[in-house]
DNA sequence: TGCCTGACAAATA
DNA sequence: GTATTTGCCAGGC
């Protein structure tokens, strides 16, 4: 069944909805999945996941950190992938009042949530 | 089968 | 601003 979509499915599917040069964070994310408080769904879903097509780099902790440790192949490489989309990362940090959507901004580039949507 | 850890979030001190 | 605690669920041992 569609519902049956597993959340994994649905986590992916929020995660590739991520605009290029934009970023989100895990709970972010998790709520758009249909799943608000599973952020940590998210991290291991990523993990799993491991790349494919997945922006998995534009995914950030809720205060626009990387939550990979510093210095690690990850946290560069996404840093690195940020950076390439036209992300400021500072620090390892990424400004979310420039690049985060706004509550009002994300509406309109996020859309309805799909618990209101007939899918 | 049960306990611990984990790419987290939010609240509190 | 950081440090600590609690809640959530899945995966690993």
């Amino acid at each position: 069944m569609d519902d049956a979509r597993d959340p994994h499915r649905r986590i992916l599917d929020a995660v590739r909805a991520i605009p290029r040069g934009r970023v989100a964070s895990y709970g972010q994310i998790a709520r758009r999945a249909g799943l608000p408080g599973r952020a940590r769904l998210v991290g291991h879903v990523l993990r799993q996941a491991g790349e494919r097509d997945l922006p998995w780099h534009r995914v950030l902790r809720a205060d626009g950190r990387i939550a990979l440790p510093a210095g690690s192949a990850g946290f560069d490489a996404q840093q690195r992938r940020l950076r390439r989309e036209g992300v400021t990362v500072t620090g390892g940090r990424v400004d979310l009042a420039a690049f985060g959507p706004g509550e009002d901004l994300d509406a309109l580039l996020w859309g309805p949530p799909p618990a209101a949507r007939p899918r």
